[in-house]
RNA sequence: CGGGACGUGGCUCAGCCCGGUAGAGCACUCCCUUGGGGUGGGAGGGGUCGCGAGUUCGAAUCUCGCCGUCCCGACCA
């Protein structure tokens, strides 16, 4: 390589890029083990507060934490048959412990459902004890063919929430209200756009009703699924006798929703947000917010520099602007022998949203210089008050992420295609989300999926849908039954 | 599982055609230098050349087999 310093650019080779940058960052590495990976402490803070932002959220809506085995009698996954169908497949089994071989074998969780509503059904005697609001935060298996770094591989963490309801009704408001906290998550805290809209049937989860997802643009103009909340109907209350008395005192089969997000999430913001130089985190998630350089050359001015950077640690730490329990995340990079520059790429490669300098020059006119990671725009920040500021910069560098991001996927959203060649031809080059009509038909979606590799994104909720609603079916020309977003995903 | 490529210090790779006892850059350790965007120099540590067999006086290099990785296709959060 002419610099290996350098990452590969996006425009190069997106691909490559996304592989380096995760690497380097040192967000995660590859394990022994085909597949799988290793989350790193920068990887893995990035999780953790992805995990405090939703945990926060679910139990505001209402939901507790519990946590279900990772081994399940492989019965259990036969017992709904789309369900089984749609993940035997991918599960890994245990057929032997203890040095013997097991009288039934057992599945690795691919998802909970069977044996949560299993246990559910134990639970659950009355509509008294309905709703029921569970959540989850665990590791789960699936032996996926291809596998990359955050996307897909063999086992990866998320949550799971999983409720029981006494009607249909209840059951499609909680799945509809779930979707809404991935979303407000995404955008709020992600600073990535989503769009929400309703599976195809051919894309729903294997036992759902209905699926609903939320899908976000990366920046090679493929579709992320970012989240997915399911109304699962009675498929499973039947299959596992979920049954409660209702208030007239008659046993009828509760109502089902499931509701996930995984550390797939960082892989998308990574393609959200990175640039050619690194990562760039949306401070809200950033587990470190700002990163303080004290610059120096005599031994002198290093004792003085770094007592200086210390301090505006402290203080920086110490204001409570934000609430007590909100405090900026600060770190100061006082490490010798390694030059200011170099610490510069470093931290950017790593995204940290705002970088501080502080030198001799900047003790003298009593000011600090910050770089932002997202605009790479600098500006001297005066001392005085000095965290009231920084807090603002940072909320702005989350909401100009967030608004940068949804530009990009507007100017890469077609609603007006001309044909289904012109759609072709998209998908061909530069790709993108098309807003197109959909017959209704899953031999239309199986065509474009086979001359396009574009696939039925979602059919997207009403707020996110063209002023005029498409009146012919992009591959059939038949009448359309609804508005789809087209793309390629991951 | 089909098609293609590749396995050599931690990383990226050269050496292989034409066999002769292993190299570069980066990274790492130490010293000096430098210090507001990847300083420069010097010294040093580190390799069963994927594994196994074969040919040969001698194999990283040639032959065969196996294993593994990556990319492209069939499945997917």
């Amino acid at each position: 390589m002419a610099d290996d310093k350098k990452l590969t650019t996006r425009a190069g080779d997106f691909s490559a890029w996304y592989n380096e940058l995760v690497l380097r960052a040192e967000l995660a590495d590859y394990s022994p083990v085909k597949g799988s990976m290793v989350i790193r402490p920068n990887g893995y803070g990035i999780w953790e507060r992805m995990q405090r932002a939703l945990d926060d959220m679910f139990k505001a809506t209402g939901h507790r934490n519990a946590y279900f085995p990772l081994l399940i009698p492989e019965s259990f996954l036969k017992k709904e048959a789309q369900h089984v169908e749609g993940f035997a497949p991918e599960c890994a089994v245990v057929t032997h412990g203890g040095g013997k071989k097991l009288e039934e074998p057992l599945v690795i969780r691919p998802t909970s459902e069977t044996i949560i509503y299993h246990m559910f059904a134990k639970w659950v005697q009355s509509y008294r004890d309905l709703p029921l609001l569970i959540n989850q935060w665990a590791n789960v298996v699936r032996w996926e063919m291809r596998t990359r770094l955050f996307l897909r591989t063999l086992e990866f963490l998320w949550q799971e929430g999983h409720t029981a309801h006494a009607t249909h009704d209840e059951a499609e408001e909680e799945t509809r209200r779930m979707l809404g906290v991935y979303r407000t998550f995404m955008e709020e805290f992600m600073a990535m756009p989503v769009i929400t809209g309703q599976k195809s049937e051919s894309e729903k989860f294997a036992g759902a009703l209905r699926t609903y997802s939320c899908e976000a643009m990366m920046q090679d103009n493929k579709a992320l699924q970012a989240g997915t909340s399911h109304n699962l109907g009675q498929n499973f209350s039947k299959a596992f006798e979920l049954k409660f008395q209702t208030e007239a005192g008659d046993i009828e089969f509760a109502w089902n929703t499931s509701w996930g997000v995984s550390t797939r999430m960082i892989g998308g913001l990574v393609m959200t947000h990175g640039d050619d130089n690194g990562l760039v985190t949306p401070p809200r998630l950033a587990p470190i917010e700002v990163v303080i350089i004290p610059i120096w050359k005599t031994d002198d001015e290093k004792a003085k520099l770094t007592e200086a950077a210390n301090a505006h640690r402290d203080e920086l730490t110490s204001w409570m602007g934000r609430g007590a329990h909100d405090r900026l995340r600060v770190h100061v990079d006082a490490r010798d022998g390694m030059r200011a520059g170099a610490k510069y790429y470093e931290w950017e490669l790593q995204g940290v949203p705002l970088r501080l300098e502080l030198g001799p020059k900047d003790l003298e006119k009593q000011s600090v210089f910050s770089a932002r990671r997202d605009t790479r725009a600098k500006a001297p920040i005066a001392m005085a008050g000095v965290a009231e500021s920084v807090a603002k910069v940072l909320e702005t560098i989350q909401s100009d992420m967030f608004a940068a991001a949804k530009a990009r996927r507007e100017a890469h959203s077609v609603r007006d295609i001309a044909s289904y060649d012109a759609f072709k031809q998209l998908m061909d080059g530069d790709g993108g989300f098309v807003y197109a009509g959909w017959c209704g038909d899953g031999a239309c979606e199986t065509k474009v999926k086979e001359e396009t590799k574009a696939t039925i994104r979602c059919i997207p909720d009403e707020e996110f849908r063209s002023a005029q609603a498409p009146t012919a079916c992009l591959a059939c020309g038949g009448p359309a039954k609804h508005e789809a977003v087209w793309a390629k995903a991951y």
